[in-house]
DNA sequence: AATTGTGAAATTGTTCACAGCA
DNA sequence: TGCTGTGAACAATTTCACAATT
């Protein structure tokens, strides 16, 4: 039975970083780039840019490079960046403020079309253009904006249950900001993104007097 | 030569994951703890966990499991939680605000000592009971505050010359929320939060279909 | 009986090296 | 000649499986 290679994450992560090489190569006006060039850019191997590219097709041209507006462009069609995401902000505390006004990414195509919140003084306040919606009416304001993705930007003890209201509305990824590691069956896309984390991992380095070099 | 094992990037992450469970189940009161129930409430392996812990030392008992508060407090120890740190934000708009006021950090022992800014008008007002400051200062406030790490919140372009300054005063460590790559000689650790390269990748996963289970 | 700690095996991810093409 | 695309080699990480221990 032939194996099929499927990308790993790292590979979809780091197309990611490709296509926002590739918007910076395309300003400066360059027609083709080498894979040398592209891994230089990031610290990587050449090698290793071409194999992720690998995956997806052959964009390349032997001896020249890749062609930089084509490349971006098949990137974007892979990475589902050639079209707008709706996407609903939950919790308008102070990070949810902060994402709200977060230019990169209505930059990147994802619309924040919806907002909401369970606190009575913020609900119909106006935000960003956008009116505060009660988050008890979830599944319709989610419905009646055709919504792709949650951001989930509430307290710990928040975040589970509203986790699982949204899944029940059938959207099918969330970006979660609240510290916890969020338990769902698999129907649903989860990625969270662990600040304090972070900072534990420099609290490691520093404390480990690790090597720095690109952790 | 004995090959010296070290742990890897990932096993430092899941460190830091263990720790926030084993936060839990001490507040819900057990004292001993299995490396199945820690793999069972953040989706591993017991094996990856016993693994994970076994590059630090022998915590555990046979037969019996881990003692939940020695382990949290090893843990600690490894991830240089046992302790607090001085940071330093970088940038007062709307994310430098958040995450100036986000309670995790303080929690987890990142105390924010020092704000920064060079828009004259946010330089002097109160920022969450502290005092803005001109980041043209940069060198003779971080020394003055015993800095350990820096936050960095400020736009894109001005992120990389920033992170250089901030390298040449001695501090050793940069948390970015810029969207660039930062680009630095291997003196200093650095990570990066790229909070639209999140949503990418769910992206990615809408786009493609992929069956979620925690990518 | 239960559970750790750990070499060995399996799997996954990265780099090499070179054939093939412009 | 220069650079891509890729199988094969290599390296890293995860899982297995079991001896050791309480």
């Amino acid at each position: 039975m032939p194996k099929i290679k499927r990308p790993s994450d790292s590979t979809i992560h780091r197309l990611s970083v490709y296509y926002r090489v590739l918007q910076s190569v395309e300003k400066e006006g360059y027609h083709t780039v080498s894979s040398k060039e592209l891994a230089k850019r990031e610290k990587l191997t050449p090698a290793q840019v071409r194999k992720d590219l690998s995956f997806f097709g052959s964009f390349g041209t032997r001896g020249l490079g890749y062609p930089v507006r084509e490349l971006r462009e098949k990137i974007a069609k892979i990475l589902g960046l050639d079209r707008t995401w709706n996407v609903a902000l939950i919790g308008v505390g102070n990070m949810g403020s902060a994402l709200a006004s977060y230019k990169e990414f209505q930059r990147q195509g994802f619309h924040i079309k919806l907002v909401l919140d369970n606190d009575q003084r913020k609900i119909g306040s106006n935000h960003k253009g956008l009116e505060v919606r009660d988050v008890r009416e979830l599944e319709k304001e989610l419905k009646t904006n055709k919504i792709d993705m949650v951001i989930l930007a509430v307290p710990a003890n928040a975040a589970q249950g509203l986790a699982e209201e949204v899944q029940k509305t059938g959207v099918k990824a969330i970006l979660n900001f609240a510290p916890v590691n969020l338990r769902t069956n698999d129907e649903i896309h989860i990625r969270s993104e662990n600040m304090a984390m972070e900072l534990e991992y420099l609290s490691f380095c520093l404390t480990n007097k690790t090597t720095p070099s690109s952790d």
